[in-house]
DNA sequence: TCAATTTTAATTGCACACAATCAAACATTG
DNA sequence: CAATGTTTGATTGTGTGCAATTAAAATTGA
């Protein structure tokens, strides 16, 4: 019975180790950082990356739009996506029904670059090391926990 | 069989939604905006409240030490750092033993924070809505990804 | 119609995050 | 003990992230 029976300070709930944020924080930042290498070859940051996956399924989508499919807001999205524009991967146009509205194009460039990529997810996999089931199993918890906090 | 039964663009593995990237840098960002509000009557943000759950557990790190727990380097670390130390929650001094190293010392003012900040844990796992079995699930997976990736 | 409200992207300001580089100081080795 | 190499924190530069504000345009409602 060494140990307090207190309320004392050695809060267990305030002991990194059990926190369940800061693993998700980590892994975010590490897993991002595994696809550097991967993506750095294409000229690529990772949410760079993540607009091209949005654009080789949708064409053509608005800042808006792909604020919602990515949920990053315009502050984050505008400037990444000047930069986009100045390699030729995408153009940004007003919408002429709506002039409040900036349309993201897919450009020939950016096209490209999907194939060049297609092996991307597949590198990570490995770099993982998750068993199919496992990889089912916690995209399946964090889309869980998504819904709940969006 | 208007489906292609060509090798063609709509790769399934460069799908968003088939991405197990997407769902942690994105949870990983909400759950950070989830803390906002409880964090912020604390004047403290998210990176910061790590800095300091280390630090309630090890009232003396260098910045190397803290880097090692948090997984982030100095070039983080060290302007956060500098912002904690004008709020007197800390102190940074030299090693005297080894000047290279700078020591972080909690000071009264961080761990009057502890007390404060204790019902953050449980506010979470509120907002959250994780069954306790779920919670652990997920945080053996994030733990298991975690030392695969780091 | 026309004033008030809402929607939208841009802008601004602050705080990370990290690669690359640098400089100082410690450690090692001959 | 001196030359060399390594460790360490700081610095610099780029790129996110996001809250708050702004400005323009569309919508709504009397």
């Amino acid at each position: 019975m060494s140990e307090q029976t207190s309320f004392s300070a050695d809060n267990e709930w305030q002991k990194l180790e059990n926190q369940l944020c800061f693993p998700i924080y980590a892994v975010s930042r590490l897993l991002t950082k595994a696809y550097q290498p991967y993506l750095q070859t294409l000229d690529l940051t990772y949410p760079q990356y993540l607009v091209l996956l949005a654009l080789w399924e949708h064409e053509n989508l608005t800042v808006k739009e792909l604020g919602e499919k990515l949920l990053l807001d315009s502050g984050t999205l505008t400037p990444l996506l000047k930069r986009m524009e100045q390699k030729q991967w995408l153009s940004r146009r007003r919408d002429p029904r709506d002039e409040r509205s900036v349309i993201i194009t897919l450009l020939p460039a950016g096209r490209a670059l999907q194939q060049q990529a297609c092996q991307v997810p597949h590198q990570l996999l490995d770099k993982m090391g998750l068993a199919p089931a496992e990889f089912e199993a916690l995209r399946l918890q964090l889309q869980t926990l998504l819904t709940r906090l969006s």
